[in-house]
DNA sequence: ATGAAAACCTAGTAGTCATTCGGTTTTTGT
DNA sequence: ACAAAAACCGAATGACTACTAGGTTTTCAT
């Protein structure tokens, strides 16, 4: 049988290896950019060498693109999954993926420092995060509209300019909160912009 | 006279050719960050060694100063003046800042890449960010009280707050916008959240 | 237990980087 | 016109970078 095994797939341990170099990438990435941050200081933080690092992940290029990933399986987690969210629902999900940022300044350091490397057309994340902004705007965008439609939404607020502002002010956030923690409540701020963008008479008590 | 003449100035050009490597170093800043970014490559868009450039900036660091003090330059002229401003004066200015920005994206780029790099505690423009973050927060804040004295600002809106919101937003929007120049219009969505905080009844013909 | 692939290493390649040294050219006040 | 400082350059230093070649060790299905 077998006809002439190809592979034999990796080791028990290989899982969890690739992981801890993911998540020192993150910290590497993090604190110094995708540009600057070097794979040597990513291997030695997983006690080895720049070549084994690289028998994992062919490239420095290919490790970023499982840094982002590790990223986007974690912050969607966080949020109320698809169809049985309607509208606040989806707003509210915000403010805890707001209220989870402050417990992890490493990841909030990742996003703004890489989003902004890779607004350089060149950049290995460029369209990975022209796609994200699109998806998430997106996503913000059709609960806001439903909120519209359900009578939640203050009249007067566009959803598509409502959606964009929200992701651009948390985005935002995150940069002052990283600069001064101590001044900034960022998942605060965000339950404030939430509840001007309310319908009157509409129930604050979710944005405790 | 002249007491031992010990310096003699600089000659009747330097002046115009440290402005060109500052210009220089403004793109290339822009596109790689202070850290990617090289000396050479700034040298090189001036027509200059890396050692004839480090005659006039005596390391890496000094002429990210430089930069950053060229750009503070520009952005206060774009502001009305300190004490004529009465508030909601402000932020017009600000308004009129998002309208330049999208005129000048390497600026743009500049802002973003750099603020968000220098959220590591050992970056060399760290405490310039911090310092200037609270300036500009602050600044916008006292606007804003002012506008609720006289009655212009929301009742239900923190001075405070909404200026950290404002800024964070304006930041925001730049990164959405370096990556998708058409889908987003920073000055707008500015100018929307301006109206949204405004009293009622209080007149919206200056946001054009 | 054994053979083969996976995991990992050392050493090297070919490049980059900021900064310094010592010298040459250009400008400019006298 | 001349001397001294400013402006600038070539070359070197030492340290860093991503990535590769070729070999050794570890794991694991048979």
């Amino acid at each position: 049988m077998s006809e002439a095994g190809r592979t034999r797939g990796s080791y028990a341990k290989t899982a969890e290896r690739r992981l801890e170099i993911i998540r020192a990438g993150i910290d590497v990435f993090s604190n110094s950019g995708f540009r600057s941050g070097s794979i040597r200081e990513i291997a030695e933080r997983v006690g080895m060498s720049q070549a084994g690092l690289l028998h994992h992940f062919s490239n420095k290029a290919e490790l970023l693109s499982a840094v982002l990933t590790l990223r986007d399986e974690h912050s969607l987690e966080l949020m109320p999954t698809g169809e049985a969210t309607e509208g606040f629902e989806f707003l509210i999900g915000l403010v805890q993926v707001a209220e989870y940022n402050q417990t992890v300044p490493g990841l909030v350091e990742l996003h703004c420092v890489l989003s902004a490397e890779a607004t350089a057309a060149d950049h290995p994340a460029h369209q990975y995060f022209i796609d994200r902004y699109r998806y998430v705007v997106g996503s913000t965008e059709r609960a806001m509209t439903r909120m519209a439609e359900l009578g939640q939404l203050r009249p007067d607020v566009d959803a598509g300019s409502a959606a964009r502002a929200l992701v651009a002010l948390m985005d935002g956030l995150q940069v002052q909160w990283l600069l001064d923690r101590e001044s900034v409540d960022m998942a605060d701020e965000t339950k404030r912009f939430i509840r001007a963008i309310l319908a009157e008479g509409v129930s604050d008590e979710r944005l405790a």
